[in-house]
DNA sequence: ATCAATTGTTGTCGTCAACAACAATCTTTC
DNA sequence: GAAAGATTGTTGTTGACGACAACAATTGAT
């Protein structure tokens, strides 16, 4: 144990010995066979943080995990969709669209141009911005990624239901 | 402009000017004035995921704002309430339970017990772990958190609907 | 007694949001 | 038409966060 003690463990061990009398004796639970099911929640439960980033955590997972092959990642796939479906939009548009910084939309295109599914065309009207377009090879790609997409959509309906997935998508509408 | 193109913009510039030939000449909509509100997502709305990042991003900003008084973050927030239901617990439980790992609890059971909120306690039955307690002071302010969170879940019902709201809750009930 | 598993800890890596600065360029205003 | 202000893309930093990999101390099983 020494170096668990010795090391930068700031109060863990002193402090804790000196608060001992108003320590309330591990309420029958303590540290027993703690299967991790069977513990209370109280107010957490009743939070909608908490249930959306749970699910946030378990819908990113499988959406990387289905596009795995193709390795496309959830906010990648999100501008590809939406400059090709929007073809010669800025790059300040796309950003405000999706709620992404322009600062993170640089590296973000930048990655996407290397692997040749997005172009930066120098803008005729404003030599300040760019329009965005997918290539040839960005379309055929694109498609490929909405067919996993929808593979993973599958996977939602599946873990919460076909029409709670739908009623879900309709109560968050308006954050799209 | 020399900044811009001299610079490591590995592509930008040169490439796009020589992948010129197969630029569609923005259908139309190209760099005018987009507000950002007439762009179409395509195929981005029906997806779940999009849906969730959009809304989990609004709700961590609104509940940091709203607790930003007592400077608690969603995730400290959740240890806290989980600990002071179940007092004893240990970081491999608690971390378990809410999903987090362990060595990131470690931190956050840094900064809390920083502040006089959560002590470690050397468990008496097994002396690897670490027997979780709110402090009396991390009693009293827990009080005041969970005050500001039902405020902050006020909030949610004013955004979507009070009836959606639990109606998300029970959709996602599985994931908590 | 020995070996595998567990617990807390440290460290690194990559993603992501939030800011702040900057050069180039556009727009407004006088 | 020139100066002042706003916008666009870019770079950089900071901090929260998830994922992994190691490690010492300890426990439990063989």
């Amino acid at each position: 144990m020494a170096s668990r003690q010795k090391t930068s463990r700031k109060a863990a061990g002193t402090k804790a010995a000196i608060r001992r009398p108003q320590a309330r004796a591990a309420n029958g639970r303590a540290q027993s066979g703690d299967t991790g099911d069977d513990i209370g929640l109280d107010a957490l439960v009743g939070h909608a943080g908490y249930a959306v980033r749970r699910f946030q955590l378990w819908i990113f997972q499988d959406f990387i995990k289905t596009l795995a092959t193709v390795d496309i990642r959830p906010t990648q796939y999100s501008v590809m969709t939406v400059v090709g479906a929007n073809p010669g939009l800025s790059q300040m548009a796309v950003a405000k669209r999706l709620g992404i910084e322009r600062a993170r939309l640089v590296h973000l295109l930048d990655s996407l141009e290397e692997r040749d599914f997005v172009s930066r065309i120098a803008s005729a009207t404003d030599r300040r911005s760019h329009a965005l377009h997918l290539t040839a090879r960005g379309r055929t790609a694109l498609a490929q990624f909405k067919r996993l997409a929808a593979e993973h959509e599958r996977h939602v309906a599946e873990k919460i239901g076909k029409e709670n997935r739908e009623r879900l998508l309709q109560i968050l509408a308006c954050f799209t």
